[in-house]
DNA sequence: CGCAAGTCTGACACCGGTGTCATAATGTCG
DNA sequence: CGACATTATGACACCGGTGTCAGACTTGCG
């Protein structure tokens, strides 16, 4: 099989290859008679530009970077399925990059990321987004990129972020306001901004309420269900049981869930459980779980669009956005 | 910020672009001294070569493109982890791109794709795996492609799948070990090859212990967890109920599961329930649902590992593979 | 020492498109 | 109908690398 360039589509159509590159871009000045013979003259010989040559002459790759490190998987799939849409829409691509923060050679190896594909933009999800070190290396280098999701202050680049601390303050006050005053929490993983904010937005929710704030009550996770495993274990052989959990993320709540289910407690009955993120498990197990759903898909959505935004156009100003949590009440929580 | 190019560099360190580039290759015939010399001059100036001018000599890309329509989030990311490992060991990367068999768009879509990017190579997930349409398009335009789990026999492709009829006649037989003969059953999408596979394993099992087939018991689902929940109403309203239920995955049985918990039925006493897939889920809830482990990951990385090969050496040889499957017992399934 | 073989290097075309600019063809208007 | 603006088209350089090939410079060996 021939490969067909724009110059046998040229020479076939007896026109040169700028009026062939033209009609490809949908350029003005052309007469409507070349246009149709051009046109033709692609489906005849089934012709497909090249984006590579294309990108090559514009500078452009039409490619979106996504960098994760995160132990949730319908967090990935969420954030993936945010900046998608915004790509299709403006004909971008998203390439994914899973890669480990802690690893020393994070820069080394985003540098042989953009050694290997040119890529017009990042994304950056949390711990990324928190990640100072990255942040520079990219402006160094002029990579555009966003930030998703992290409490860092920083009105240089493009942030969309929620409000986690408001968040995690709605659902521990709806803990209180059903009875609870003895809490326990577990943190998420210390990587990530998240993690102070909901702890703080937990604080501020017991202070508010004249409840004494209590440093046995705090557990220490890292977001993945393993570790809600280990800390639950910890809460639930307290003494007294504390009457309600709230979990940093659903994944920590399922786990919690899980083992009182095991050891023969009623949820909400004897204990309540609330979790964060609403992911897809909070309404596939029974209970379901109370807690933040944060609208993950829109944030990546909107970092994208700003991102895609920046690169047409340099000048544009570099917004920082902070979107809504909103607290959902299902059947794990209940009145004491 | 002046860009650096190799002509930048080659002026710069007093050679030719093309001993620049031979550097850059790690080609041999260059005179230590000049290597050193160029490398020199790369620190200097912080060059880093352009991947898009790079592909467009070499006609690659070094990106794989990953073809998906699975309502299933873990599948998804156990695919794209599979992918990834083979990619980067290889240094390509991965570009995903979810799109809908049904849409009558697919070939346009597909089309599209491939204007904006090129690709190198496709990995094709169930269900693109199984659509004829698709693999008639990617061989007419002559893109290699990889299918993963696809049941559908042809030596022209590189495919790598499991054995899901042996697993599903496996997890059957399971049941009917325990003393279950009233064994309803949830199938999956009807695009998906192993929906008939895995139909065929739990008819095959009770023929072969000379169960009679019920067309009564068996539920038409398509994968999703709202689908699971659907069928379980119909299953659980049966007279008599049945015994055991096996869904065609794990979010259709924790559905089920779900249901027969709110319904005050204990599970397994009350009722067995066994899943598919082995996904998170099937060990994130109580209880822990006997599953059938597929090696999805593995599946993944050995198409995508054959694709790269197929790739670097057009001549080689297309392979099909079929990996074990592996019963997995947990708390859903008891004794009658 | 002379010649063949091997090592290093650069000139130049090429990959398949896009941008710039000159020029030809056509249209407008007094 | 001529002067001028507008539209249509192509020649050519360019994006930033790689492949081919020729020529200069070393080396080995009879």
């Amino acid at each position: 099989m021939k490969k067909v360039t724009i110059n046998s589509v040229a020479e076939y159509a007896g026109v040169s290859k700028k009026t062939v590159s033209r009609v490809l871009n949908n350029e003005p000045n052309v007469s409507p008679a070349t246009r149709e013979k051009v046109l033709k003259v692609f489906k005849e010989l089934d012709y497909t530009p090249n984006p590579i040559a294309r990108g090559l002459a514009r500078n452009r790759s039409f490619i979106i970077g996504c960098l994760y490190d995160n132990p949730s998987k319908s967090y990935i799939t969420r954030v993936q399925s945010g900046a998608l849409e915004a790509c299709h829409k403006h004909n971008y691509n998203l390439l994914i990059h899973p890669c480990e923060l802690r690893g020393e050679a994070l820069i080394e190896n985003i540098e042989h990321l953009l050694t290997t594909s040119r890529l017009d933009g990042l994304v950056l999800t949390p711990p990324f987004s928190d990640s100072q070190e990255l942040i520079e290396f990219l402006q160094k280098k002029g990579i555009n990129y966003a930030r998703v999701a992290s409490a860092i202050e920083d009105d240089t680049s493009i942030s969309v972020r929620s409000n986690d601390e408001q968040g995690a303050f709605e659902i521990t006050e709806h803990l209180i306001s059903l009875g609870h005053s003895r809490i326990a929490f577990i943190k998420g993983h210390p990587d990530h901004s998240a993690t102070e904010q909901r702890f703080s937005g937990y604080q501020k929710a017991l202070a508010e309420h004249n409840i004494a704030f209590d440093a046995e009550l705090v557990a220490e996770g890292n977001f993945s269900y393993h570790s809600g495993a280990d800390s639950a274990k910890e809460i639930l052989d307290l003494q007294p049981r504390p009457s309600a959990v709230f979990a940093s993320n659903d994944y920590m709540a399922a786990a919690v869930l899980k083992l009182a289910t095991q050891s023969k407690l009623n949820v909400p009955e004897d204990i309540s459980i609330a979790g964060f993120d609403n992911a897809p498990i909070a309404r596939h197990i029974w209970p379901g779980l109370t807690t933040i759903a944060q609208p993950v898909e829109e944030m990546t959505r909107q970092a994208v669009e700003q991102l895609i935004l920046q690169i047409s156009d340099p000048d544009v100003e570099k917004t920082q956005t902070t979107l809504e949590a909103k607290l959902i009440v299902r059947e794990s929580t209940a009145k004491l």
